[in-house]
DNA sequence: CATGAATGAGGTTTCATTCAT
DNA sequence: GATGAATGAAACCTCATTCAT
């Protein structure tokens, strides 16, 4: 029941009549509207017939493959985070001297954040909600990002290297490197309104980065 | 209970009947009533009836003196930022030396975002709506953040004493003190249940604002 | 108590002081805007604030003068008759013989008409509700339109003359008269829209006068 | 109480509770009363309640169907409209002389109004709204009242034998026979009460008739 | 597996009107 | 005599959801 491996291909099928294994993908085509629905809308705002539009299917089937529109929520929450997941575990960061380490650490954060719009958007809603459908999900909570592992492991090398300081908790380094790219590009609305600077300008998202890994770099780094 | 003749002032009004025929009173309870609605659940998902009862007043008073939702929330927001301005009026750092000026800035945005919870709902409903009721008042975009200015300066003279290098963007370094602090809090929730850490907790709370004044510090140490 | 004859003068109102005599002239100004609103948007469609601010008064004043937006209505239909009688005092026929009183006569109807649109539209109003509010008014059931008298005394001199023919109801006539004038301009805009010509326009204007006219000469005149 | 299988057709179904899952009944059965509802009180003074009431149906229907209420409105001035329009392909006059074939046009229309009052009601109404929902409807203003086709018609047969004059223009005298009726009918209300006389009365009713098409007859007769 | 029809409940907003100086 | 503040009732409309095939 695993998605790889088949062979019916993803494409041809635009108005032509509903086949086998059309319900899986109907599904599909459901959370991912869904999702970008969710990011956009909120909860709240929300609306069940744009979702069954962009997913060119109905309302009605929504309800069928989800019950409602909570668990609709929740579903769509889960796969965010499973995605995330999921890209954590290409992040192979060993073959690297430390410092070089938390440069990718850092890029690979930034990078899914600026690439996954949609998972911030998500997760303010879900914070909204004061993480209620979270706590729900219990594979989510027992997961405990493993991400920050990869942190914890590369301090200690750069510790016992002599390149970082001791001391430093490996998830307050994480909560920075996020907080640093998620707070730029969540905000960026408002942020550029007040500021009176285009945040999301090319320019300014690459300077950013730049500061942002700088300041991290700063922080682990003994004897500066 | 006429209008003239008492000198309450604005304070000491909860649970008591609110005065009538009080336009200023009425608007004011109406305003923070919505304020905490709109924190709370977003623009789609405040209800009228709730900011009514809240305000102890009724629906059609909030239309009375707001013409509707969107209004309302525009002047939830424009007051939510004012009231920042005013705060960050009474900040200031020329008698401090640089490395303690700016930690007092850092501790100002950390303390602000605390004990304005509320701003932070506002802000992030903000976002999803990219802005666009900012952008509709003028008085606040045309203030393009006062605070930045004092960062400014800070480094400035910082710099001329040799504490501080040169070089540092002072918007760049308000962002990252916001991010710090914004995104711990805005984000405790999510965070909280997939780290496995509760991050309200107050020694965690303080350890954040440990770490983030001195990543801050770090960043524009001289010759670290 | 009549209008003519003060020497206060209309201009030099605009922003000052309310001063003597200032009631009557607001009650007008509010009498004058109602009788737009109602004709504009019929009774149902007018708006208690916008005959207020067309006034340049407050809506308040309007219930203080007029005590509901039915009693207001009436005092409008009333003013717009108690208008039309008093014009059709000013219609004499009797120097004129027959048929250039008639046609003088269906001239003073059309321009009437066309020069009070205001008057279509609150007697169509009138109408949606079966003149109910008309009946409550004794002093116009009483009054017959007298404008009828004239017809009759003006068919009584052709026929006499014998350019008339004998038999002809002069209500009939009055009605006919009436009917090829209201019609046109009444119905202007859905006839337009259907017939693929503007009868708006100058020339059509014109030629239906004509037409009208004739139609009439034709319909009275003894042996054609 | 199956879909398939029965052959009662939409006909007599007064009172009974309506088929229920029948979209096109329950659609007609909204619309029938949104005509009357529409005709009797205008647009502003429509009431969705009093329509889902009259439908047997339920106020969420009527959204469900149409939308809101202007598209409501809309549906049922196409519906009247057309009616007119299928109503005008029944009338054959070719087999007619030329004045017969006019008086028989003239019973027409006359009828026409006699028997559908909403018609009137709902053409008013729309004058009211400057004819903007028509506009919006291409279908009906392309139409081009074919009906006045007819009386081009007419009216070339009555040159040709030299029982109508020449030169009139068919457009005009179908307005001057439209007016005759329509203005007859649409304002009996105030005109009754106005006049002093009850125009409903069925010989008044008769006698207007008469009195028009001979105003008519008179109007194209040649050599009076 | 899929769907068109239907709906209860409640949301936002408007309206005409009255209160209390 | 005049007015700003207030309001009950109801209007229109939307939303998430279920029914019945």
């Amino acid at each position: 029941m695993t998605k790889g491996g088949n062979a019916t291909g993803a494409g041809a099928r635009r108005g032509a009549p509903p086949r086998r294994r059309d319900a899986e993908a109907t599904r599909g085509r459901i959370l991912a509207a869904a999702t970008q629905e969710f990011a956009r809308h909120g909860l709240a705002g929300a609306r069940g017939d744009r979702v069954a539009r962009a997913a060119r299917s109905s309302e009605r089937m929504v309800y069928y493959y989800f019950g409602n529109k909570e668990k609709l929520f929740r579903a769509v929450l889960e796969a965010a985070y499973l995605s995330l997941l999921q890209a954590e575990r290409s992040v192979h960061l060993d073959d690297l001297e430390p410092a070089s380490a938390l440069d990718e650490f850092c890029r690979f954060v930034w990078r899914y954040y600026l690439e996954h719009p949609e998972f911030i958007g998500l997760v303010n809603t879900e914070n909204l909600h004061r993480a209620s459908h979270l706590k729900q999900s219990p594979q989510l909570t027992q997961l405990v990002a493993p991400i920050v592992g990869l942190l914890h492991g590369l301090l200690e090398r750069g510790v016992k290297l002599g390149t970082f300081r001791a001391g430093i908790d490996p998830t307050e380094l994480y909560i920075a490197i996020a907080a640093l790219g998620y707070f730029y590009l969540a905000n960026s609305a408002t942020l550029s309104a007040v500021l009176g600077r285009e945040l999301r300008a090319p320019g300014h998202l690459d300077e950013h980065w730049r500061a942002s890994t700088e300041m991290i770099q700063r922080f682990v780094r003994a004897r500066l």
